[in-house]
DNA sequence: CGGCGTTGGTGAAGCGGTTCACTGAAACGT
DNA sequence: ACGTTTCAGTGAACCGCTTCACCAACGCCG
């Protein structure tokens, strides 16, 4: 391509000659190693009046890293995955990384092509929502680069590290505080998770519907909001409608909001909602959404601070374990 | 950094050898140019048997192109950005590139050093919302590499391209809307925008004000949610508190909506809000946002047309200009 | 004073592709 | 049969930085 250059970017060897000094020591002075201060301050002046700047392609090439961190979401389109991404981006920003950022929009397939050309950009670490936590590319892939885990654990253990969210006591929480309130048939809309029908948090859901005495239909939601509503929709317009939705992210319970609404059903009189991440906009819906709240910040925190030290080399493989607080606003009747 | 190296990537030189021909053949088969369509089969043979792939970072080095398309989001934090973004990622899939999102997070100094990091990053192309049309360095940047925007017009007109929205149209809409339902006091909610007080559209906020005999208070809302609301509340809680807010995205209609529930108003009956972006969640509000539709699906379309042909270096320079409409909901008060 | 460990620096070989200038052979026109 | 185009493919020079091996000079110490 020959795009037109106005004047071609300085290179290190433009800083050596002005300099005096072999190009080696000009890469070694602009990373403060292995020189004298003075040799630094000469070279950092001529760089800033050369208006140089390393090129960050080459320097990925010669040393084997960019400064990026991968974020590979399960599904971009959940808005509390947006929210977590934006948040990551900002935290990475703060150590001076940056991230990039890439969507399986609920596909495995697409997962594993995106994960493997994440690898190829040579990343320095990846943080993962796994649509596909079973997959045994995770582990391949760990080996060559660092993976944290956000959510559900990889089956693979060679990963940096992960914030796993503590799913039983989220479906604990939910479940109890829908019985307290006398509801029994209750629909659980969960995320289409292709290769794992009984992933732990799945199973979970079970045998905590049974010690409780919970009659549960669990409804695979699809991906993306429209889809999300056409499932609702077909739910609460079945004969035999649920007494609750238990949704297994907020964001699915925006959409059985909206199918609610279109069906002329009242929420939580005529049915109600119980959401699981605790977005933003969870308080400004009416009724609020009653949800479990996973502290969004303390997560992206970790997820960035595991990363971060497995990209500089630091090993310390970690599991940290989120645990969820109920947060109630108005969308759960009580029928006592 | 001496990552444990399980086998190393095979490179270009290994599937020459295993074909018996140099680099370069292999190098121009895989790309389907100047061989016989005889070795560029045995070539690809040659290269799944090895399980080789052309190394991202080397090929951006030598060639300068990418496949990336940098998005700089002049406020990540919007949720209708973060839809755009969404957005313009997957579109970009379809055609085999993929988006380096960065977030200015409504800064312009940290706006330009992230421009300039993309253009460092040899992004094939940049799609921009720029939080400061009028800085001078679009126009440098867009003689390095094709830059489109979106929203706001660039001050410098070297650009790649760009989608308009034709802010006067979606301005009159709105006030005209208002006044026909009996609205004079009316707060006017724009995102905080440093360079440029008198930028065009809010010009012509003040103008279509005068013409349509409307009394009008521009707010700056600042970036984020919490600090969008805080503005909210001090604008609603004060001794002369306008009949409504019309505010410049939907994101800050949400803050609105949240000040509001905190003051015991009712909307529409106490304060009348509109917004601007026709986000997804703005139909589940209650009452449902009455605002302006800007068709995002045309335009991540049409900016990612423009992008990817000006990465390609075609250079039809485009001004594309998107008309919005009105999306009646619940959230204006009719006082006749 | 001779040997030794630092300190500050150099040269050249990469990293893994792309691309330009060139060549030998085949195809072509007359 | 001969000059001229194509076509398929080659070698080597990059792209711009990092890093390894090595070196000279300089204390320092017994």
């Amino acid at each position: 391509m020959s795009r037109s250059q106005p004047r071609k970017r300085a290179t290190i060897r433009e800083v050596a000659q002005a300099t005096g000094l072999s190009p080696a020591a000009v890469s070694y002075a602009l990373r403060g190693m292995q020189v004298s201060e003075e040799t630094i301050e000469r070279v950092r002046q001529a760089a800033a009046e050369l208006g140089y700047e390393a090129d960050p392609i080459a320097r990925a090439l010669a040393s084997g890293r960019t400064g990026m961190i991968g974020l590979l979401c399960g599904s971009l389109e959940d808005l509390w995955q947006q929210s977590l991404a934006v948040g990551i981006g900002r935290a990475l920003r703060e150590k001076d990384r940056y991230a990039l950022i890439l969507d399986a929009a609920g596909d495995p397939a697409r997962e594993r092509t995106l994960a493997r050309q994440l690898r190829d950009q040579r990343v320095d670490g990846m943080i993962v929502q796994p649509v596909d936590p079973a997959a045994q590319m995770w582990g391949e892939l760990a080996e060559t680069v660092p993976v944290v885990a956000i959510g559900d654990a990889l089956a693979d253990a060679r990963t940096a590290g992960e914030v796993v969210f503590d799913n039983r006591r989220g479906v604990t929480l939910a479940l109890e505080y829908l019985r307290d309130r006398g509801h029994h048939r209750i629909a659980v809309l969960t995320p289409t998770r292709p290769s794992t029908p009984d992933r732990p948090a799945d199973l979970h859901v079970t045998a905590e519907a049974d010690r409780l005495g919970l009659d549960i239909e669990v409804v695979n939601a699809p991906h993306g909001l429209p889809a999300i509503t056409d499932t609702a929709r077909a739910l609460l317009s079945g004969a035999s409608r649920p007494a609750a939705a238990f949704c297994f992210s907020d964001f699915i319970a925006y959409g059985v909001y909206a199918a609610a609404a279109e069906a002329g059903l009242r929420v939580p009189e005529d049915v109600s909602i119980m959401g699981y991440d605790d977005h933003p906009m969870s308080g400004l819906l009416t009724p609020g959404l009653t949800t479990v709240n996973w502290d969004i910040d303390g997560i992206v925190r970790a997820a960035v601070r595991l990363v971060a030290a497995a990209a500089d080399g630091q090993v310390r493989r970690r599991r940290i374990i989120q645990a969820p607080e109920l947060c109630e606003r108005g969308s759960v009747l009580s029928r006592r």
